[in-house]
DNA sequence: TTGTAGGCGTTATCAG
DNA sequence: CTGATAACGCCTACAA
């Protein structure tokens, strides 16, 4: 059995009470009182036992982090490996331990949650996905448990603490880049629909073209799950249209990947004959041919702020709801350029 | 505040020490009072408060993760999200519940496992790699803490529980690999030396070579961090040798990855000028330019038989030492060429 | 088959 | 300043 508390005290010469306060550093503990009682700890190697804390004290100092379902291989984008660097980084500087749920299904995960939460495993959740139709973010709501979301909520955006980038702009800039190379024929190549992300840009992308008097075509979206097949269905839909776009707006810097691929295999050159920009700014954007232009979303920050901003919600219960914005950056690299009608493949 | 096992007593009109028997299934209980509590429970949508049980179980469902530091880029690697999913999976379906500890320095997770273990937030431990001289592996054993880790460990194999592939094999057989395709210069380009598997790899590539009777040149093994820069300054240096290598075996897809670019900048043709197989199988290997010849590991495999064994060794303490290798295999692509000295570029 | 009571390791309230 | 004592919610002998 581990030495607890009363082990200390019993060695220290004073009451368990007594330990307890010199952990939490009472200040009306006498300094003499606390150097024993330190001493006593040392010489056992006392660990405070954090279950028990938590059961006294109602509450665990961690939280949850609910990822969405790896059916699939959307859980392999680096994505998910940064933002949890983030939320690892803010959680311990405040000393919160991070507690996962994953799942094969969306009931699987809900049940995750659920039981964390009912079993008062974490003081607060994180959801690292923002979806239409969330089982598990009404949940949530009703069940009053603090919580934060990386992402913008379908729903009560106004009621939920969120930490996203400004996806509508974002992708609104990403377009006026592309227009401003001169390309009319803009394609957009989503995700998966059902991640507010996607439509947030996809009006993002319909504003820019609205606003410069471009004509909005239907065949021009093409929506994909993040890295199923890396976009290959996608690319080659669109280059059998009649008029086939000259660059690309893509949603994922791996799907571009593939995309990059699939072109050169076609024997399009990019960005000769084919510009891309696409989102995320992860490591491989500068390792591919040609490198990726890419709008860098701050992936770390959106784990670091919303650990931060649960953890303050935690620790003051009436703080106030926050939409808290993460800035992006069109980063430059080789795969847009300007558009020469001569060029035109077809 | 929730509600506990009291009210359930209390609605359905038994002691709480019943309730607790009907949550555990006892057998001892009457079908008629199980039915009658349950159906309180669901009326009062009751959930057992995991903490309070854990204290009185002395054991939380929950596994410890401990990650290796991500000062660097070693976390955006693929395949901390695969190991991830697996561990993920395997703990699951036993109902634990996984945390986790990283941070910027061995200071910060070494602290991090301490507060975990002494504080008796996790029951066991799962280390995500293993390297040379860790701090981490001894503490463990000296706690008595159940563990398993997920490669090999640098001493005491014999006594530690660890799921690894046979590393030394499957570089020995990649290097075969190439041997068999004509080569005879065949550089190594290596990971972490402070991680084990790197250590494990370069035995296997010096094994290949001395059976087929060639030469083992110092100049032809380098090494580097998994992703920084891409290996890019590996592979200028090998070019810049008196005879450079013909063939690469690389530690790592992504390093591969970047390898390709810098090969492509230079106009050195893969496979016809320079052949590469190269580890781990993840997604973008596809994606590359050529495809990349890689040795699939089973990533998903290490996770789950990890968090597997761990359990199973939490619910029967006297589970002996188990050493569980996971096979690997060759996945052939575009990336290797049968060695043609007049192809030789130099 | 079910109830009573004590304990798991802390914290918090009240005295002193 | 410090010491009893009662929670926190559940489990498990021991009784009945």
């Amino acid at each position: 059995m581990a030495v607890t508390i009363k082990d200390v005290a019993k060695l220290a010469n004073v009451a368990p009470s007594t330990v307890s306060r010199v952990i939490a550093n009472s200040p009306r503990i006498s300094e003499r009182t606390k150097r024993r009682v330190r001493e006593a700890m040392k010489e056992l190697d006392y660990h405070p036992n954090f279950i028990a804390r938590s059961l006294a004290n109602q509450s665990t100092q961690a939280i949850g982090l609910v990822m969405p379902s790896f059916r699939g291989t959307v859980f392999q984008n680096p994505f998910f490996s940064v933002v949890l660097q983030g939320l690892s980084e803010g959680a311990h500087q405040k000393q919160y331990t991070l507690s996962m749920t994953t799942g094969k299904t969306d009931e699987e995960i809900y049940d995750g949650v659920v039981r964390m939460v009912q079993g008062g495993t974490v003081d607060g959740v994180i959801l690292l996905y923002a979806k239409i139709e969330d089982k598990v973010l009404s949940y949530l709501q009703n069940q009053q448990t603090p919580f934060v979301v990386i992402g913008k909520p379908y729903i009560n955006v106004e009621d939920i603490t969120h930490v996203d980038n400004n996806n509508f702009r974002a992708m609104k800039e990403a377009t006026e880049y592309l227009i401003q190379l001169g390309h009319e024929r803009i394609a957009f190549v989503g995700g998966n629909v059902h991640f507010t992300v996607t439509v947030e840009r996809l009006l993002g992308y319909e504003k820019a073209l609205r606003e410069a008097g471009l004509p909005y075509y239907e065949e021009y979206i093409v929506h994909n799950e993040f890295l199923q097949e890396g976009g290959q269905k996608a690319i080659k839909g669109l280059l059998s249209l009649h008029h086939p776009p000259t660059a690309l707006v893509v949603a994922d810097d791996f799907m571009a990947l593939g995309i990059l691929k699939t072109l050169d295999e076609l024997g399009i050159i990019v960005p000769e004959m084919m510009s891309i920009i696409s989102f995320n700014n992860v490591l491989y954007t500068e390792m591919s041919r040609p490198p990726l232009t890419s709008v860098d979303i701050n992936i770390f920050d959106l784990g670091f702020e919303a650990a931060k901003h649960l953890i303050q919600k935690l620790e003051n219960p009436k703080e106030p709801v926050k939409r808290i914005i993460i800035p992006h950056k069109i980063v430059e690299r080789a795969s847009c350029s300007r558009y020469k009608s001569g060029k035109d493949f077809m």
